[in-house]
DNA sequence: GTCTTGACGTTTA
DNA sequence: CTAAACGCCAAGA
């Protein structure tokens, strides 16, 4: 086993994850994170996520936190992209914030029904 | 090499 | 109810 390989396992476990996310749909850094099998580990979603950066095709803006805030819009080249792409599959942003994320709450443990 | 910060979440006071 | 501490692991300084 090759030690690079196993430094990367974490992370593309994420970016399938966020990948597998449907239009219209959010998840949370918890679920996540709690899906990998980690549910204490949520920041290191957050810092995979960080390294999607370097991967196109991971629509990270549709990853938020458990409130449905966009903390990490910040990171995003222009912030205002987050927000807009999500507006722009149909998820209304009010105050930086998800409206009824509840609702539109993609959770991978549920939807890929596991176990 | 050590220390601090970080796209979070849960638990305890 | 709110506020603070802990846990998790990695990367930057």
């Amino acid at each position: 086993m090759k030690l690079s390989e196993k430094n990367k396992d974490f992370f593309e476990m994420v970016f399938q994850v966020v990948q597998l996310i449907p239009p219209g749909r959010v998840t949370s850094y918890g679920a996540i994170a709690r899906y990998l099998g980690s549910p204490q580990s949520s920041r290191m979603v957050g810092w995979a996520m960080h390294a999607s950066h370097q991967v196109p095709g991971i629509p990270a803006h549709r990853v938020v936190n458990r409130i449905g805030l966009l903390t990490g819009r910040i990171h995003f080249d222009p912030p205002e992209m987050m927000e807009k792409r999500l507006q722009q599959e149909g998820i209304s942003v009010k105050n930086d914030a998800v409206v009824d994320f509840k609702k539109i709450f993609w959770d991978p443990n549920v939807e890929l029904e596991i176990k």
